[in-house]
RNA sequence: GCGCCCGUAGCUCAGCUGGAUAGAGCAAUGGCCUUCGAAGCCAUGGGUCGUCCGUUCGAAUCGGACCGGGCGUACCA
């Protein structure tokens, strides 16, 4: 059972006993809402609640007469070691240490499995993200998208839903019709197009058809060469570094996909036409200047017509997107969510809006929102343009870190930490002289450092014949014997976790877990360090172990309770890290110092 | 104009389903490595929580008005 479950379910029994005793009326605790919490000082206890505040009203009596009959009813209860009553009527609680050393026993009982609900007990979830127009590489704007998504993906699933991640290709319409345009410019050597796709990335990819499509970049389909040049740029160039491909961009990040969708698919299976004619037989389209209005609902106040069907005769991009919604509801999912940036924001209730003119519910469409990046250099703003061919791709913020981490995937780690270490509420400004000069200062570094060293805290002493007895199961361990301060409250650090877990995958909001896992560093790396000043090392030294007869005087049991609470931090820290999609490398060598500048440097100034 | 998001320390941001003396990182200053990992630790300084009004025993948190910023309000996607 977990802790808060164990504390409130003490406090319940108090207040029963209270109205059994006749100082409390049971229509007062009836239905009434209160709730623990950790105090932001220690010294107001491991735990309060305002149990006493929200009963006083109904109960007739003062806040603080209530809290100190609650007080007394406590001092029965085997998990409240000490309540008292502190301001206006709160209940501080201290808990037995016993409460919290039981916690680290839950911890290594569950495993990999800890914070984690059971699996596929929740809803059917299909969470669209990234989406990007294939028409340029994965830019550092939607690498928000893409850690943003997957992070969520990952809360979802340790929550017990069933995710499909899913990606929607725009692989028709004006933009591909353009791109298209474009690399055939490029490949004959002409100029892109008004308007068209101007990147380095384009001339590469038109050098590549040359070799690989050569028909497609002669004829005159352009909705064919469209289409070939959308899977390369999913695919990739080979050995291209200005082309890695969407995909394997993405997975760089460790962002998969289940499902790649296409756009284009709709129509070639004929389900635009036929979701339109389902929304004009309802007498929702309006016919308006030569165009096709899809008209907003009655009493629907959140938005105005949109054109499905040009007056030139093609479909507008929301013709799709409602034929897209309704597909992906007939596959039958509980809910959709679609991660967006902040501009797409009145797409929401458009979409709502045309699912239920289709007799769909709406409310199973629910939008993952985030602000914007504004990308700066230096502090100035840069404009950022696929068509222009001026962004930044997170294949080279990537490549930047991992070389000078000196490990590959070092990258990935910094850019999903910075990403997820806001509220997607926030706007993000990426700066790209700041990202790649300062690198190293990225705290994601701190904190996987924080977790290297637990990890060799166990392979040291496994050198000195020690093993955590979490791995072999805990028989003979004596967790009492952890009652230093820290001890315990890391320990009720890790009590939180599973709570966090569900609170941050309800909210969808992963830099929960982002702060939490900075906060377990921080408590450890401080324990740690206070520890060693102190004089209390968690396992002998080399020198001590020389002496004869060591093992008398050293207590082997606290030590092997310590690996054991270890160990359980260990294990929440590979989870917390697990959902957010960052590595926990088991060793981290610090990179080679950059040498001081001019100490061997007696040639020429550089740059000059 | 209307709609959504934001305004918290010098900077970047947590905290916002109301709780006690508002937190972290970076930056600044001063300490701490002869053995378990110093990418670290400890300490100090730094805040009218944009402004005003309201609700409440209690407001950074809820409501209203205003000020400032971002985004949207396309027969672009």
């Amino acid at each position: 059972m977990s802790l808060a479950v164990r504390v409130r379910s003490a406090i319940t029994a108090a207040l029963d006993a209270m109205v059994r005793a006749g100082d409390l009326a049971a229509d007062a605790v009836e239905g009434s809402t209160w709730v623990l919490e950790r105090p932001k000082r220690p010294e107001h206890g491991d735990l309060a609640t305002n149990v006493a505040m929200a009963l006083a009203k109904r109960a007739g009596q003062p806040p603080r007469a209530i809290a100190e009959k609650l007080a007394r009813a406590l001092a029965e209860s085997d998990v409240i070691a000490a309540a008292e009553v502190a301001g206006p009527g709160f209940v501080n609680l201290r808990l037995h240490p016993r409460v919290f050393q039981d916690e680290i026993q839950e911890v290594l009982r569950a495993g990999a499995g800890w914070g984690r609900a059971p699996a596929a007990t929740g809803e059917r979830i299909d969470l669209e993200f990234v989406s990007a127009n294939p028409t340029g590489p994965v830019t550092v704007a939607s690498g928000r998208n893409a850690v943003l998504g997957d992070a969520v993906g990952r809360l979802l699933e340790a929550t017990g839903h069933r995710v499909t991640r899913e990606y929607y290709i725009n692989d028709r319409g004006n933009q591909v019709r353009k791109f298209a345009e474009s690399v055939r410019a490029a490949a004959t050597g002409k100029a892109p197009p008004e308007d068209g796709y101007k990147g380095a990335y384009v001339i590469e990819l038109a050098g590549w058809l040359r070799g690989a499509e050569p028909a497609l970049l002669d004829g005159d389909d352009v909705d064919a060469l469209g289409r070939a040049c959308v899977t390369w740029m999913l695919r990739g160039v080979p050995g291209s570094r200005t082309l890695p491909g969407i995909r394997p961009s993405l997975a760089d990040l460790r962002v998969h996909f289940d499902v790649w969708f296409s756009e284009e698919s709709l129509y070639r299976w004929g389900a635009v036409p036929a979701v339109m004619r389902q929304l004009e037989q309802g007498g929702h389209l309006l016919r308006k200047d030569g165009a096709l209005f899809f008209q907003a609902p009655e009493g629907s106040v959140e938005d105005k017509d949109r054109v499905v069907r040009k007056s030139d005769g093609t479909w507008a991009y929301f013709a799709s997107d409602v034929a897209y919604f309704a597909d992906k509801i007939a596959r039958g999912y509980d809910r959709l969510i679609a991660v967006l940036g902040a501009d797409h924001h009145g797409y929401v209730a458009r979409v709502r809006n045309a699912l239920s003119a289709l007799g769909l519910p709406p409310d199973r469409f629910e939008a993952l929102l985030y602000q914007l990046v504004f990308i700066t250099k230096g502090g100035e703003a840069v404009k950022s343009s696929k068509r222009a061919g001026n962004f930044v791709t997170i294949d080279e913020v990537m490549d930047e870190i991992d070389e000078a981490a000196g490990r590959k995937g070092a990258g990935a780690d910094a850019l999903r930490f910075f990403f997820l270490s806001r509220s997607a509420n926030s706007n993000v400004e990426f700066d790209i002289e700041l990202a790649k000069k300062k690198s190293l200062d990225n705290p994601v570094f701190y904190v996987q450092y924080g977790y290297a060293r637990l990890c060799s805290i166990h392979r040291k002493a496994r050198t000195i014949g020690l093993v955590a007895p979490a791995r072999a199961g805990l028989s003979g361990t004596d967790l009492a014997k952890l009652v230093h301060p820290d001890e315990l409250a890391i320990a009720h650090k890790l009590a939180d976790f599973p709570e966090l877990v569900a609170e941050a995958a309800k909210l969808r909001e992963p830099h929960r877990i982002v702060f939490y896992i900075q906060e377990l560093a921080r408590d450890f790396q401080s324990y740690f360090t206070r520890l060693k000043g102190a004089g209390d090392p968690i396992l002998p030294r080399d020198s001590a172990r020389a002496v004869p007869g060591w093992e008398a005087t050293w207590d082997l049991d606290k030590t092997h309770a310590r690996l054991a609470w270890i160990e359980a931090i260990r294990l929440t820290y590979a989870q917390a890290l697990a959902l957010v999609g960052i590595s926990g490398p088991e060793r981290m060598d610090r990179p080679a110092e950059e040498s001081p500048e001019g100490a061997e440097d007696t040639g020429a100034e550089s740059d000059a």
